[in-house]
RNA sequence: GGGCUCAUAGCUCAGUUGGUUAGAGCACGCGCUUGAUAAGCGCGGGGUCGAUGGUUCAAGUCCAUCUGGGCCCA
């Protein structure tokens, strides 16, 4: 007698050397040096150009050079690596080249702090090579970092914001700006510190607590607010305002209203008639201590818009406008308007024409434009100026509060607002994009929103988000008081003050910049800088001075279609190319996207890119924002050590990344669930078929076997179109779903009888391991761009035939078409695999009887209703039945019409075959007391 | 405060133009198997679809308001 360990070694059980354990720590960085050494991102752009298929352009976005990457920069390039290597792999040629954005405050910041502000101001050349030696050594991290992920991309060929190429052509850019006439000098508030006489970023002020007066004061009627309404005509009194800076009200010309809200006129003790917002005049009273009168007229803001007041103690009016700004929390809900001081003031003042008026010098002190108050400091000016409203009358009330004001970080001394020069894109004034001579003239607005129409957004509310943006947004600001950055090329003259800029003058320097870089405008006199023959254009002047300003690191950003895009596509016929996809955070709707749209059609007329796609912030299992000081913030580089790179490839594509991206150790947990599925199926997969011969042709496939690679054909479709769509977390579902269900759960394990039992050459073995490894070629290829390096490392010990790539990454992405339809199967199967659940369930019963344990001691009795369609198909599939249901006999019988299909489980008495484990009849009859299968595969060859 | 946006089982997601007892996978519980074994199979429990109100014969699906998130502004 034979024992059953000897039976168990003569069958065909799955083996390979594909690990179980994925162990991707040690083996990602493997897998990265193979790719690396095959040049895997050429070969696979090589290949797909080979094709001959239409190129896809992609532009990557550049992210900061400053800093370690985090999640967002990873679900952002793993993102674009998976639409990166689908282009590829479906036969359309796409480059991913990396870029980073390398100049900007951040950086400025951290070199200041190295070598001190000093150097920093006295010497901008040696200032700026620090910086540039920032920006690249953190530019090296984040590419290691980024590397580190498996996406395949032009690593060794970044594009560099900070390039002499870049600069110049950022330089360049500006100058087509210049040319369309729509770049002017004019003020607008900025933060400004008068102790560092500086002006400061908003991310170089801290909020701190201070007291500040709380005055409110009376602007004295002027006839037109009688005109506007009439209860309010001849009547004495005025519009109450509140303010906490009464140092700008020297500065003040307008009071705003909100438009909609209502606002009273309201009769006081002392017979005057004060106009405050209704929503605000119980606190008011409660402030001021002033009894409550009679109200007398109600009217929206907008009633009065256009009306004016008189100022206090100047020798002007206030003119009343209305703005959404005006809140009803606090104050009168009238609101002091100084456009020279405040930020706000200077949208709604701009708006109604008014000047930015700032009398106040570098120092906080204020200018001769005030001449009561020339010479003085602004903060110790408040109690003068509430002394003379005193005087005038026209105090209402005065206090002090504390509140957050903003400081400067630096010398911790409170900050102003203050009217300084800046350079600035007009966004409301005819223009022709000078590339793009065709065009109608149009505002830079305008062509912007005309030109969205062309552009697709993913997901589609994108548009109405940035269409909101680009209507209210004011003139583009693009100049910064800063060193590290390309320079706004103008001059000064010395003798006249001109400023001045031109395409010439620009165009010129730009040929510095090609070979020199911007660092020519720091380093050089200007005079080596200048056109031949150029003065100024007011008094002709040969004594100039170069600007100081340089450009918004928006600006450098916003050019980058130009600078790398169209500087390697352009053709003769196609000067303008456009990207096919810009692929970023949903906060680049304000950023990136909107600077590069500016950018784009101010010069060429239309947008750089056709499809726009966002995605949503990181966030934790809660949908909170990461942060660490909330204690919520899982680092990546854990993540990695723990799980590799993989994981988070799994990650990022398995959620929405439409709406914010959640991450938690739940999630992780069960991520790595689901990897270990998938490779684990694989795994079984490469056991299974390691003994097929890749060469050998194999003949017809046995129904069920053909079924498979039916179901495949769909699964192949939907995935495709997935990946079409962006829509990658569908992918992931789709190919878990495929891999759980018609797998693992039922393919794979009814085959496994003929895969483990039957003769190793049998038909019946070699269809099912046909099937299989189409099946995992395919899901291999399908699941590539997302588990790229598993996919890879499966494809490495799958049996390969002469001409097979080394690569996975180097085979032609699936196609539904090449798999096999046949729409009669898939019904008879569909209608089977319905009806297999009441079989299960009926052997479950049974084995809670405690009657059989392995389905295999099962004998299953169906009867099912007579002319029925499951009728059909069981009789269809008939002698596979057994195999199908995973039992050793199945009798099938026919009812009534209509009845209900009746299961009935029976243990089968008959002994099993001790190799394969089936209750045979004939299991007697054979030696050894083998199955007649069984017994005949043994039989000596 | 404003613009855009999200809210379906513990988790990740489906739910077509409003129409039968709201689905899947995972997780969980129970069982089988030990010939995918730090695996595999089966069965099962689990949701007042963020809340309230409305439109409708009928609402997760349409409308309004609210609550709570997110991004960008203020």
């Amino acid at each position: 007698m034979t024992d059953a360990k000897d039976w168990k070694a003569t069958l065909r059980l799955p083996t390979t050397s594909f690990p179980m354990k994925a162990n991707l720590r040690e083996r990602e960085p493997e897998i990265l040096d193979r790719w690396d050494r095959m040049g895997i991102h050429d070969r696979v752009l090589e290949a797909a150009r080979n094709g001959g298929g239409t190129p896809f352009r992609f532009h990557d976005g550049p992210p900061y050079a400053n800093g370690h990457i985090h999640h967002g920069h990873i679900l952002n390039k793993v993102l674009k690596d998976i639409v990166v290597k689908f282009r590829n792999l479906t036969g359309r040629p796409t480059e991913f080249r990396p870029g980073w954005d390398c100049h900007g405050l951040p950086i400025e910041h951290a070199v200041e702090k190295e070598v001190g502000r000093d150097q920093a101001r006295s010497d901008p050349s040696a200032f700026r090579r620090k910086c540039r030696d920032f920006a690249a050594r953190w530019v090296e991290v984040q590419r290691q970092e980024f590397r580190r992920l498996g996406a395949f991309a032009a690593w060794e060929d970044p594009y560099l914001t900070m390039t002499p190429d870049y600069e110049a052509r950022t330089l360049r850019e500006f100058g087509h700006f210049v040319a369309a006439g729509v770049v002017y000098q004019g003020r607008k508030p900025v933060l400004w510190c008068p102790v560092c006489e500086t002006a400061l970023a908003d991310a170089e002020v801290e909020y701190r607590d201070a007291p500040s007066p709380s005055i409110y004061v009376r602007f004295p009627f002027l006839p037109s607010v009688g005109e506007k309404v009439p209860e309010l005509a001849g009547r004495p009194g005025g519009v109450v305002i509140w303010t906490t800076t009464p140092w700008t009200l020297p500065a003040n010309l307008a009071i705003a209203l909100d438009p909609e809200a209502l606002y009273i006129a309201e009769e006081v003790a002392s017979g005057e008639t004060w106009v405050l917002a209704e929503a605000l005049r119980e606190s008011f009273h409660r402030e001021t201590g002033v009894p409550e009168g009679t109200v007398v007229a109600t009217f929206p803001g907008r009633a009065l818009e256009g009306a004016a007041c008189r100022h206090p103690f100047e020798e002007r009016d206030s003119l009343l406008v209305v703005g959404e700004h005006v809140t009803m929390d606090t104050g009168t809900g009238c609101v002091h308007t100084a456009p020279g001081f405040g930020e706000d003031d200077f949208v709604v003042g701009a708006r109604y024409g008014l000047p930015a008026f700032a009398p106040v010098d570098p120092r906080g002190r204020f200018t001769t434009e005030v001449p009561r108050l020339a010479g003085r400091g602004v903060f110790e000016s408040d109690p003068d100026v509430i002394a003379l409203l005193r005087e005038r009358g026209a105090l209402v009330a005065s206090g002090t509060i504390t509140h957050a004001y903003p400081h400067c970080w630096r010398s911790k001394n409170p900050v102003i607002f203050r009217a300084t020069p800046q350079w600035f894109l007009r966004v409301d004034q005819p223009m022709q994009p000078p590339l793009a001579p065709q065009e109608a003239p149009a505002t830079l607005r305008d062509l912007a929103l005309e030109a969205l129409a062309d552009v697709q957004f993913v997901p589609t509310w994108g548009r109405d988000r940035i269409t909101g943006m680009l209507r209210s947004r004011p003139d583009w600001c693009i100049s910064r008081q800063r060193h590290w950055g390309v320079p706004i090329v103008a001059t000064r003259c010395r003798a006249c003050g001109q400023v001045q800029t031109d395409q010439a003058l620009v165009d010129h320097v730009a040929r510095v910049f090609d070979r020199e870089g911007a660092d020519a405008w720091f380093d050089r006199p200007l005079e080596d800088l200048l056109p031949p023959g150029y003065q100024c254009a007011a008094c002709g002047s040969r004594d100039l001075e170069k600007e100081r300003d340089i450009l918004d690191v928006w600006f450098d950003s916003g050019v980058s279609y130009a600078a790398v895009m169209e500087a390697r596509l352009a053709t003769a016929d196609d000067p303008h190319p456009r990207t096919d996809l810009y692929l970023e955070g949903s906060d680049q709707h304000r950023g990136w996207f909107q600077s590069s749209l500016l950018a784009s059609v101010g010069t060429r007329g239309q947008a750089p890119y056709r499809t726009v796609l966002t995605h949503g912030f990181v966030v934790d299992g809660q949908g909170r924002k990461l942060s660490k000081s909330e204690g919520n913030y899982i680092d990546p580089n854990r993540i990695m050590d723990q799980n590799g790179a993989e994981l988070l490839r799994l990650w990022t594509a398995a959620e929405d990344y439409r709406d914010d991206i959640r991450l938690s150790d739940e999630i992780l947990n069960r991520l790595v669930e689901a990897y270990r599925k998938v490779r684990n199926t694989w795994r079984f997969m490469l056991g299974v078929v390691s003994d097929l011969d890749p060469v050998r042709p194999v003949g017809p496939l046995l129904d069920v076997d053909r079924y498979a690679l039916v179901r495949l054909r769909e699964v192949t479709g939907a995935v495709r179109k997935a990946y079409e769509d962006y829509e990658f977390h569908a992918v992931v579902r789709l190919l878990l779903d495929y891999c759980i269900t018609d797998l693992s759960a039922f393919y794979l394990d009814i085959t496994k009888d003929r895969l483990y039992c039957d003769a190793e050459d049998s038909p019946r073995r070699r269809s099912a391991q046909a099937a299989i490894r189409t099946i995992l070629r395919t899901t291999l290829s399908l699941f590539a761009p997302i588990l790229s390096f598993t996919a890879e490392e499966a494809y490495g010990h799958l049996p390969r035939a002469p001409g097979d790539p080394g690569s996975i990454f180097l085979v032609p992405f699936p196609r539904a078409e090449d798999l096999p339809e046949d729409a009669t199967l898939r019904e008879r199967m569909q209608t089977f695999l319905e009806f297999r659940p009441e079989v299960l369930r009926s052997l479950e019963d049974a084995r809670a009887r405690k009657e059989i344990g392995l389905a295999l001691d099962a004998a299953v009795a169906i009867q099912v209703p007579a002319e029925s369609r499951l009728a059909a198909c069981l009789e269809s599939l008939g002698t596979t039945l057994p195999e199908l249901l995973g039992v050793s006999r199945v009798e099938v019988t026919t009812g009534p019409d209509r009845s209900a299909p009746k299961v009935q489980v029976q243990p089968i008495l008959e002994p099993r075959c001790p190799r394969c484990w089936v209750r045979a009849l004939d299991v007697h009859r054979h030696p050894q007391g083998l199955c007649g299968r069984c017994a005949a595969v043994m039989e000596p060859a």
